[in-house]
DNA sequence: CCAATGATTGCCT
DNA sequence: GGCAATCATTGGC
């Protein structure tokens, strides 16, 4: 039977895939927090890519002014967000962008991860093609935009099972000391008074593919 | 029905 | 640093 490596290392990641539980932690900062590391996969129409988690944002629904939920607002392109965690939400952002998200929580809590930047580990060559650039440097995958499109995740994937084969998350065992990570407020969120200034964004400290200037850690985490 | 806009990016100066 | 691109979704009429 005839195997590559890039085979080799898809089973080696869907045999790690994060279970369920790990979605329904009610406390969605948290697992923004912990999902930093884990890898991203992607296998649509036979193409295989992932990449290494590095920057996230937590979302807390209904009480979060951030939030497309808030104050359980439910449209028929937030709906995904009220099932229960472990799905995929994606949104397209200025019309251009498609935007991923895990959704967390039990069914009927909003609660939400935005997955803002990754660092490429397979698939680099399709990655390219997809993004239409010609090298493969820091802006490949910096970026929300830019990690769904090197994956190829659009609004059409919103709603897919994160335990299914086509999209997942995977532990592969990479562990981040505490003092790797730094919290910062949310990113592009002005318009939530208040809520702009929890700190629920989290990076890799000094990571080439998280984006943005915020580097200040929030000494509340 | 229709105007306003955004959890952004990349290109320009 | 400034700003245009571009359109599905949203909410008001």
């Amino acid at each position: 039977m005839k195997s590559t490596i890039t085979e080799l290392k898809y089973e080696a990641l869907s045999q790690h895939k994060i279970p369920l539980s790990f979605y329904l932690d009610k406390d969605v900062v948290s697992i923004a927090k912990k999902i930093l590391g884990k890898v991203i996969v992607t296998h649509f129409n036979g193409i295989f890519t992932a990449a290494r988690i590095v920057e996230t944002e937590a979302y807390k629904g209904a009480v979060d002014k951030a939030s497309h939920a808030y104050n359980n607002r439910r449209t028929n392109r937030t709906e995904i967000m009220f099932a229960q965690g472990g799905k995929a939400y994606v949104y397209l952002c200025y019309g251009i962008h498609h935007l991923f998200n895990v959704v967390t929580n039990v069914e009927g809590i909003p609660h939400a991860v935005l997955i803002r930047g990754a660092e490429p580990l397979a698939g680099i060559e399709e990655m390219l093609l997809r993004t239409l650039k010609h090298k493969a440097d820091h802006t490949l995958t910096k970026g929300p935009g830019n990690v769904s499109k090197a994956l190829g995740i659009y609004t059409k994937h919103s709603g897919l099972d994160l335990l299914s084969n086509e999209i997942f998350i995977a532990d592969d065992g990479y562990k981040l000391k505490a003092s790797e990570i730094l919290a910062t407020t949310r990113i592009g969120v002005d318009y939530a008074a208040e809520d702009a200034l929890l700190p629920y964004r989290f990076i890799i400290k000094g990571n080439a593919f998280v984006s943005g200037k915020k580097m200040i850690n929030d000494p509340r985490i």
